[in-house]
DNA sequence: ATGGTTGCTTAGCAA
């Protein structure tokens, strides 16, 4: 079973980029955010017609995720469906071939003294008690998406430009390790040891072709399912070429069932 | 310190 994670950002823009990349990886479950898209506006035809059944949670312009997959997704719900009314598209979650699939696109927070970073804190905050109501030991559960944030030092290309952001600081390095900690391994590091290995490059200065980029994009999977995963690998060649994303697919292959 | 790029939308926000 091979999954992937992949920050489109904007299906419009990358759709024939994903269609081609759909049929030359094979992938069976996609988890894609920052489509931008209404749910009118997804491209469920073409889609279907490379093999992917798609659930989608939509919002015109902004954000937007999306579970492509193989087999039929059932149970689909969105967002956390908690008390608090948020009109951000950032959470879809889907049971498919037997292990419950949640795609998040995490706040970026801006910077953090901005009130989106509030509102990054405040979101992960609900995630983690979504996690605990979603979570049963009979399911597998994999999440994954872009995190906004880097976990460790070696997932930073450039310690002084990035430390004490928004994405690498601290407080947010301690909300990966607590979910770690909470039993949802980190599926990339259990393959890869390396440095210089990221998800992420900005479009600006010359971000990709220099590596300075970060890993920021993670798949994190329960401890019955993480230790079926045999290959973690990021696909730097979406990242080249014309119009490309400024994430990268971060892929994972398991034996399941 | 600023600016550098891309997407959506059409001047400015978000990343």
């Amino acid at each position: 079973m091979k999954i992937a994670t992949w920050n489109l950002n904007s299906i419009r823009a990358r759709e024939v980029r994903l269609l081609d990349w759909l049929s030359r990886a094979a992938p069976d479950v996609v988890c894609l955010q920052e489509t931008k898209v209404t749910e009118e506006q997804f491209p469920f035809d073409a889609i279907k017609e490379r093999g992917y059944h798609a659930a989608v949670y939509g919002q015109k312009t902004y954000n937007g995720v999306a579970l492509l997959s193989r087999d039929s997704a059932e149970d689909v719900t969105v967002g956390f469906g908690d008390e608090v009314d948020d009109p951000q598209a950032r959470c879809i979650s889907a049971l498919i071939q037997g292990i419950r699939f949640i795609s998040v696109y995490v706040p970026n927070g801006e910077n953090v003294d901005s009130e989106k970073y509030v509102y990054k804190q405040a979101w992960l905050s609900r995630l983690f008690k979504y996690l605990e109501r979603v979570r049963t030991s009979a399911t597998p559960l994999m999440i994954s998406g872009d995190f906004n944030i880097a976990p460790h030092e070696d997932d930073v290309a450039n310690i002084e430009q990035w430390s004490g952001t928004v994405l690498f600081n601290p407080e947010m390095t301690a909300v990966m390790k607590q979910l770690q900690d909470s039993g949802l391994h980190d599926v990339f590091r259990i393959h890869q040891k390396g440095v210089g290995l990221y998800s992420w490059w900005d479009y600006r200065q010359l971000g990709f072709p220099k590596n300075q980029g970060l890993r920021i994009d993670h798949i994190l999977a329960t401890p019955d399912l993480a230790g079926r995963t045999t290959t973690a690998t990021v696909d730097r060649n979406e990242r080249k070429g014309s119009k490309p994303s400024d994430h990268a697919p971060v892929i994972a292959e398991l034996t399941w069932p």
